[in-house]
DNA sequence: CAATCAATTCGAAAATTATCGAAATAAACC
DNA sequence: GGTTTATTTCGATAATTTTCGAATTGATTG
């Protein structure tokens, strides 16, 4: 059942992508993006309805990025941004859990 | 500092929930406990097999638990930790895709 | 009650992260 | 080329987190 997804994280950049998510700005930043769907939205527009703006969104959203969770094209003179956490969270729910129970003594009775 | 803002409740605690799985030591922590299942561990074993023993993994235990993500219960002279993590995940999961692309004018376009 | 084992609290130093404003870069427009 | 708009870089300071060892608390055993 193992589907196409993201490079599969190790415990590095697993803990990198949940400490990206650890922030109430930046869990705000991504909800944001969340709601705004694919088509992403400029860091500007982002900004004004995340509630935090300038360099602290710059510096948000480069570690948002670098833990895989969003992406970032310029388009004229705006960079636009959408979430990909779609999969990702997926992919780092089942890095958590997959191995659960693994080192129980007792697996067939 | 923590600043006043206009934020949900409920984006505190996921945040820390996140914050609590970003770190390194912890989320090996936590795998540990998923591997152990839902006996638990003591925190003595716990740290032999995460690697983190002392004072710094009562800091990080307590971090986890107040998260909603291990349980401790006192049994004898130890400690039983156990991972709550499985619906926990989902929960924090769901917190963050739920409203995906309630903000889009033309849902299914 | 003293000794022992398991885990926590305390206090302090080191490391990391967050925040901000000013200056710099990049693209579009005149 | 120079101006305007959008975002980033830089540098400094504030705040938080991590880590460790010593002292402490709680429970069991003799």
């Amino acid at each position: 059942m193992k589907m196409e997804s993201p490079a599969a994280p190790d415990l590095t950049r697993a803990a990198a992508a949940f400490a990206a998510l650890g922030s109430e700005q930046r869990l705000s930043v991504l909800r944001t993006l969340v709601r705004a769907g694919p088509e992403g939205l400029s860091i500007g527009t982002l900004g004004d309805r995340a509630g935090v703006t300038g360099s602290t969104l710059t510096h948000h959203v480069k570690i948002l990025a670098s833990a895989g969770l969003v992406t970032q094209a310029r388009q004229g003179r705006s960079i636009i941004c959408a979430a990909v956490a779609f999969d990702e969270v997926q992919t780092l729910s089942d890095f958590l859990l997959t191995e659960c129970c693994a080192d129980t003594e007792t697996p067939h009775g």
